[in-house]
DNA sequence: CGGGATCCGTATTGATACTG
DNA sequence: CAGTATCAATACGGATCCCG
Protein backbone atom coordinates (compact mmCIF):
# COMPACT_ATOMS: atom_id res chain seq x y z
CA UNK A 1 0.00 0.00 0.00
CA UNK A 2 2.71 2.36 -0.79
CA UNK A 3 1.70 3.14 -4.35
CA UNK A 4 -0.13 6.09 -3.88
CA UNK A 5 -2.63 7.20 -6.71
CA UNK A 6 -3.32 4.77 -9.52
CA UNK A 7 -2.71 7.51 -11.78
CA UNK A 8 0.72 7.17 -13.70
CA UNK A 9 2.71 7.88 -10.18
CA UNK A 10 6.17 9.76 -10.54
CA UNK A 11 7.49 6.70 -8.14
CA UNK A 12 11.36 6.63 -9.03
CA UNK A 13 10.95 3.15 -10.49
CA UNK A 14 12.52 1.43 -13.04
CA UNK A 15 9.78 1.39 -15.70
CA UNK A 16 8.68 -1.62 -16.67
CA UNK A 17 8.93 -1.95 -20.29
CA UNK A 18 9.48 -5.59 -20.86
CA UNK A 19 7.72 -8.94 -20.30
CA UNK A 20 10.72 -11.43 -21.08
CA UNK A 21 9.39 -12.77 -17.84
CA UNK A 22 6.07 -13.77 -18.96
CA UNK A 23 4.66 -14.02 -15.54
CA UNK A 24 1.37 -13.68 -14.39
CA UNK A 25 2.63 -11.00 -11.76
CA UNK A 26 2.97 -7.73 -12.78
CA UNK A 27 3.24 -4.23 -12.28
CA UNK A 28 -0.25 -3.79 -13.67
CA UNK A 29 -1.96 -6.51 -12.28
CA UNK A 30 -4.91 -6.03 -10.90
CA UNK A 31 -4.80 -7.42 -7.50
CA UNK A 32 -2.33 -5.42 -6.23
CA UNK A 33 -4.37 -2.04 -7.11
CA UNK A 34 -7.32 -4.18 -5.52
CA UNK A 35 -5.02 -4.71 -2.35
CA UNK A 36 -4.00 -0.82 -2.32
CA UNK A 37 -7.14 0.02 -1.83
CA UNK A 38 -8.29 -2.89 0.60
CA UNK A 39 -5.08 -2.79 2.40
CA UNK A 40 -6.11 0.85 3.84
CA UNK A 41 -6.63 0.81 7.26
CA UNK A 42 -9.98 1.54 7.13
CA UNK A 43 -11.66 0.22 3.50
CA UNK A 44 -12.71 -3.32 4.72
CA UNK A 45 -14.00 -2.43 8.04
CA UNK A 46 -16.80 0.32 5.77
CA UNK A 47 -17.00 -2.24 3.91
CA UNK A 48 -18.56 -4.30 6.12
CA UNK A 49 -20.37 -2.03 8.11
CA UNK A 50 -22.13 -1.08 5.23
CA UNK A 51 -22.38 -4.39 3.72
CA UNK A 52 -26.34 -5.87 3.66
CA UNK A 53 -27.84 -2.77 2.56
CA UNK A 54 -27.00 -0.76 5.33
CA UNK A 55 -27.31 2.92 4.76
CA UNK A 56 -25.07 4.82 7.84
CA UNK A 57 -24.50 8.48 8.31
CA UNK A 58 -20.70 9.36 8.43
CA UNK A 59 -21.43 9.74 12.59
CA UNK A 60 -22.63 6.41 12.89
CA UNK A 61 -19.89 4.98 10.37
CA UNK A 62 -17.61 7.26 12.76
CA UNK A 63 -18.86 5.68 16.34
CA UNK A 64 -18.64 2.24 15.06
CA UNK A 65 -14.97 2.77 13.91
CA UNK A 66 -13.29 3.12 17.16
CA UNK A 67 -9.90 5.38 16.68
CA UNK A 68 -10.55 6.30 12.63
CA UNK A 69 -10.28 9.98 12.50
CA UNK A 70 -12.50 12.18 10.25
CA UNK A 71 -9.94 12.67 8.51
CA UNK A 72 -9.13 9.60 7.62
CA UNK A 73 -13.17 8.15 7.12
CA UNK A 74 -13.65 11.08 4.94
CA UNK A 75 -10.35 10.23 2.87
CA UNK A 76 -11.48 6.46 3.04
CA UNK A 77 -15.03 7.51 1.94
CA UNK A 78 -14.64 9.39 -0.74
CA UNK A 79 -11.93 6.74 -1.68
CA UNK A 80 -14.53 4.32 -2.31
CA UNK A 81 -17.05 6.42 -3.89
CA UNK A 82 -14.45 7.86 -6.56
CA UNK A 83 -14.00 3.49 -7.24
CA UNK A 84 -17.55 3.18 -7.19
CA UNK A 85 -18.19 0.98 -4.34
CA UNK A 86 -20.21 3.33 -2.11
CA UNK A 87 -22.72 5.88 -2.81
CA UNK A 88 -23.18 9.27 -1.15
CA UNK A 89 -26.60 10.40 -0.34
CA UNK A 90 -26.89 14.16 0.74
CA UNK A 91 -29.58 15.43 2.55
CA UNK A 92 -29.81 19.24 2.36
CA UNK A 93 -31.09 19.71 5.66
CA UNK A 94 -30.57 22.27 8.17
CA UNK A 95 -27.75 20.52 9.76
CA UNK A 96 -26.81 18.38 6.77
CA UNK A 97 -27.18 14.77 6.64
CA UNK A 98 -24.94 12.49 4.34
CA UNK A 99 -25.99 8.70 4.32
CA UNK A 100 -23.74 6.44 2.75
CA UNK A 101 -24.67 2.53 1.48
CA UNK A 102 -22.35 0.65 -0.97
CA UNK A 103 -23.01 0.03 -4.91
CA UNK A 104 -24.08 -2.92 -6.50
CA UNK A 105 -20.44 -3.11 -7.50
CA UNK A 106 -19.34 -2.72 -3.71
CA UNK A 107 -21.92 -5.20 -2.46
CA UNK A 108 -20.00 -7.83 -4.64
CA UNK A 109 -16.83 -7.43 -2.89
CA UNK A 110 -18.54 -8.14 0.70
CA UNK A 111 -18.36 -11.94 -0.27
CA UNK A 112 -15.06 -12.09 -0.81
CA UNK A 113 -14.51 -9.94 1.97
CA UNK A 114 -16.42 -11.84 4.47
CA UNK A 115 -14.34 -15.20 3.49
CA UNK A 116 -11.03 -13.25 4.45
CA UNK A 117 -12.62 -11.87 7.80
CA UNK A 118 -13.95 -15.44 8.74
CA UNK A 119 -10.67 -16.99 8.25
CA UNK A 120 -8.79 -14.29 10.27
CA UNK A 121 -10.77 -14.59 12.83
CA UNK A 122 -10.46 -18.08 12.80
CA UNK A 123 -6.55 -18.27 12.57
CA UNK A 124 -5.16 -15.14 13.39
CA UNK A 125 -4.99 -16.30 17.02
CA UNK A 126 -2.88 -19.28 16.03
CA UNK A 127 -0.62 -16.77 13.91
CA UNK A 128 -0.20 -14.31 16.58
CA UNK A 129 0.97 -17.79 19.15
CA UNK A 130 3.21 -19.04 16.07
CA UNK A 131 4.71 -15.32 15.55
CA UNK A 132 5.61 -14.78 19.01
CA UNK A 133 7.14 -18.59 19.27
CA UNK A 134 9.01 -17.42 16.14
CA UNK A 135 10.60 -14.17 17.59
CA UNK A 136 11.32 -15.65 20.47
CA UNK A 137 13.01 -18.70 19.62
CA UNK A 138 15.18 -16.45 17.16
CA UNK A 139 16.25 -14.28 19.97
CA UNK A 140 16.69 -17.41 22.04
CA UNK A 141 19.17 -18.47 19.99
CA UNK B 1 -27.85 -4.98 12.69
CA UNK B 2 -27.77 -3.22 15.45
CA UNK B 3 -28.98 0.41 14.45
CA UNK B 4 -28.47 1.87 18.49
CA UNK B 5 -26.56 5.35 18.16
CA UNK B 6 -25.66 5.42 21.66
CA UNK B 7 -24.99 8.91 22.95
CA UNK B 8 -21.67 8.03 23.83
CA UNK B 9 -20.18 11.69 24.61
CA UNK B 10 -16.83 10.54 26.12
CA UNK B 11 -14.47 11.82 23.31
CA UNK B 12 -11.98 9.26 25.23
CA UNK B 13 -7.96 10.14 24.00
CA UNK B 14 -6.42 8.03 21.16
CA UNK B 15 -4.56 6.44 24.19
CA UNK B 16 -4.96 3.03 23.87
CA UNK B 17 -3.09 1.51 26.50
CA UNK B 18 -5.64 -0.66 27.49
CA UNK B 19 -8.21 -3.20 26.26
CA UNK B 20 -11.24 -0.69 26.49
CA UNK B 21 -13.21 -1.27 23.35
CA UNK B 22 -17.34 -1.77 23.32
CA UNK B 23 -17.74 -2.14 19.56
CA UNK B 24 -17.73 -5.01 17.59
CA UNK B 25 -14.57 -3.18 15.42
CA UNK B 26 -11.57 -2.89 17.29
CA UNK B 27 -7.76 -2.32 17.66
CA UNK B 28 -7.55 -6.28 18.61
CA UNK B 29 -10.01 -7.11 15.68
CA UNK B 30 -7.94 -10.47 13.71
CA UNK B 31 -9.12 -8.70 10.67
CA UNK B 32 -7.30 -5.70 10.56
CA UNK B 33 -4.09 -7.74 12.10
CA UNK B 34 -4.39 -10.02 8.92
CA UNK B 35 -4.92 -7.27 6.63
CA UNK B 36 -2.13 -5.32 7.97
CA UNK B 37 0.13 -8.13 6.71
CA UNK B 38 -2.44 -9.06 4.02
CA UNK B 39 -2.31 -5.48 2.55
CA UNK B 40 1.57 -5.39 2.86
CA UNK B 41 2.90 -5.18 -0.84
CA UNK B 42 4.26 -8.37 -1.39
CA UNK B 43 2.76 -11.04 1.07
CA UNK B 44 -0.09 -12.13 -1.58
CA UNK B 45 2.05 -11.97 -4.42
CA UNK B 46 4.33 -14.66 -2.47
CA UNK B 47 1.48 -16.62 -0.95
CA UNK B 48 0.00 -17.44 -4.26
CA UNK B 49 3.40 -18.09 -6.12
CA UNK B 50 3.86 -20.68 -3.57
CA UNK B 51 0.05 -21.73 -3.49
CA UNK B 52 -0.50 -26.09 -4.79
CA UNK B 53 2.65 -27.06 -3.17
CA UNK B 54 5.23 -24.89 -4.84
CA UNK B 55 8.60 -24.62 -3.55
CA UNK B 56 10.13 -21.87 -4.63
CA UNK B 57 14.11 -20.78 -4.12
CA UNK B 58 14.65 -17.47 -3.01
CA UNK B 59 15.86 -16.39 -6.43
CA UNK B 60 13.18 -17.78 -8.06
CA UNK B 61 10.79 -15.79 -5.77
CA UNK B 62 12.43 -12.98 -6.97
CA UNK B 63 12.38 -13.43 -10.48
CA UNK B 64 8.80 -13.94 -10.29
CA UNK B 65 8.45 -10.68 -8.64
CA UNK B 66 9.38 -8.11 -10.61
CA UNK B 67 9.74 -4.85 -8.85
CA UNK B 68 10.54 -6.41 -5.38
CA UNK B 69 13.96 -5.51 -3.45
CA UNK B 70 15.69 -7.83 -1.69
CA UNK B 71 15.37 -6.14 1.50
CA UNK B 72 11.62 -6.45 0.85
CA UNK B 73 11.34 -9.88 0.03
CA UNK B 74 13.28 -10.79 2.98
CA UNK B 75 11.25 -9.22 5.01
CA UNK B 76 8.18 -10.43 3.50
CA UNK B 77 9.57 -13.93 3.97
CA UNK B 78 10.66 -13.68 6.94
CA UNK B 79 7.29 -11.88 8.41
CA UNK B 80 5.29 -15.10 6.50
CA UNK B 81 7.62 -17.78 8.61
CA UNK B 82 7.03 -15.84 11.78
CA UNK B 83 3.57 -15.88 10.93
CA UNK B 84 4.14 -19.78 10.55
CA UNK B 85 2.84 -19.24 6.89
CA UNK B 86 5.58 -20.36 5.05
CA UNK B 87 8.10 -22.77 6.07
CA UNK B 88 12.48 -22.14 4.85
CA UNK B 89 14.61 -25.01 4.30
CA UNK B 90 18.23 -24.11 3.86
CA UNK B 91 20.36 -26.47 1.88
CA UNK B 92 23.90 -26.11 3.65
CA UNK B 93 25.77 -26.68 0.33
CA UNK B 94 28.57 -24.65 -1.52
CA UNK B 95 26.28 -21.60 -1.96
CA UNK B 96 23.61 -21.64 0.03
CA UNK B 97 19.80 -22.48 -1.48
CA UNK B 98 17.22 -21.38 -0.03
CA UNK B 99 14.04 -22.87 -0.45
CA UNK B 100 10.34 -21.48 0.78
CA UNK B 101 7.01 -23.22 0.71
CA UNK B 102 4.02 -22.40 2.44
CA UNK B 103 2.99 -24.55 5.87
CA UNK B 104 -0.35 -26.27 6.05
CA UNK B 105 -1.92 -23.25 7.61
CA UNK B 106 -0.48 -20.89 4.71
CA UNK B 107 -2.21 -22.91 2.21
CA UNK B 108 -5.88 -22.10 3.79
CA UNK B 109 -5.69 -18.92 3.32
CA UNK B 110 -4.78 -19.32 -0.49
CA UNK B 111 -8.61 -20.18 -1.19
CA UNK B 112 -9.71 -16.80 0.05
CA UNK B 113 -7.04 -14.87 -1.80
CA UNK B 114 -7.84 -16.30 -4.87
CA UNK B 115 -11.35 -15.60 -5.17
CA UNK B 116 -9.71 -11.78 -3.74
CA UNK B 117 -7.80 -11.91 -7.17
CA UNK B 118 -10.81 -13.35 -9.30
CA UNK B 119 -12.47 -10.08 -8.28
CA UNK B 120 -9.75 -7.86 -8.94
CA UNK B 121 -9.31 -9.45 -12.12
CA UNK B 122 -13.41 -8.94 -12.99
CA UNK B 123 -13.94 -5.61 -11.16
CA UNK B 124 -10.63 -3.29 -11.46
CA UNK B 125 -11.15 -2.15 -15.09
CA UNK B 126 -14.34 -1.07 -14.40
CA UNK B 127 -13.35 0.50 -11.06
CA UNK B 128 -10.35 2.56 -12.75
CA UNK B 129 -13.07 3.66 -15.14
CA UNK B 130 -15.17 4.86 -12.60
CA UNK B 131 -12.57 6.31 -10.13
CA UNK B 132 -11.04 8.48 -13.20
CA UNK B 133 -14.42 9.41 -14.61
CA UNK B 134 -15.69 10.42 -10.96
CA UNK B 135 -12.30 12.58 -9.92
CA UNK B 136 -12.58 13.87 -13.60
CA UNK B 137 -15.88 15.38 -12.40
CA UNK B 138 -15.25 16.74 -9.73
CA UNK B 139 -12.25 18.73 -11.35
CA UNK B 140 -14.78 19.71 -13.88
CA UNK B 141 -18.11 21.41 -12.19
C1' DC C 1 23.25 -17.22 -3.49
C1' DG C 2 20.83 -15.40 0.32
C1' DG C 3 20.46 -11.87 3.39
C1' DG C 4 21.96 -8.44 7.13
C1' DA C 5 22.69 -3.35 8.03
C1' DT C 6 22.36 1.31 6.87
C1' DC C 7 20.75 5.64 4.86
C1' DC C 8 16.95 7.99 3.05
C1' DG C 9 12.66 9.76 0.51
C1' DT C 10 7.88 9.83 0.78
C1' DA C 11 3.13 7.93 1.38
C1' DT C 12 0.02 7.13 4.92
C1' DT C 13 -1.90 8.31 9.01
C1' DG C 14 -3.05 11.18 12.87
C1' DA C 15 -3.84 15.55 15.76
C1' DT C 16 -5.72 19.79 15.85
C1' DA C 17 -8.21 23.86 14.32
C1' DC C 18 -11.58 26.09 11.38
C1' DT C 19 -15.93 26.37 8.28
C1' DG C 20 -20.99 26.23 6.59
C1' DC D 1 -23.14 17.29 11.35
C1' DA D 2 -20.04 16.75 7.85
C1' DG D 3 -16.17 18.30 5.95
C1' DT D 4 -11.60 20.96 4.73
C1' DA D 5 -6.89 22.56 5.68
C1' DT D 6 -2.31 22.35 8.03
C1' DC D 7 1.23 20.42 10.43
C1' DA D 8 3.79 16.66 12.35
C1' DA D 9 5.23 11.63 13.23
C1' DT D 10 6.41 7.23 11.33
C1' DA D 11 6.28 3.24 9.03
C1' DC D 12 6.94 1.54 4.55
C1' DG D 13 9.58 0.58 0.81
C1' DG D 14 13.87 1.17 -2.04
C1' DA D 15 19.10 1.73 -3.01
C1' DT D 16 23.47 0.43 -1.74
C1' DC D 17 27.25 -1.76 0.52
C1' DC D 18 28.84 -5.71 2.80
C1' DC D 19 29.18 -10.54 4.58
C1' DG D 20 29.27 -16.04 4.92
Amino acid sequence: MSTKEGTSGTLGHPEVTTERHGDLFDANCPTRLLLDRVGSKWTVMIVLLLADGEELRFGALRRRMPGVSQKMLTHTLRQLEDDGLAHRRVEPTSPPAVHYSLTALGDTLVGPLRELKRWAELNMGAIDTLRTAAIKARHDQ
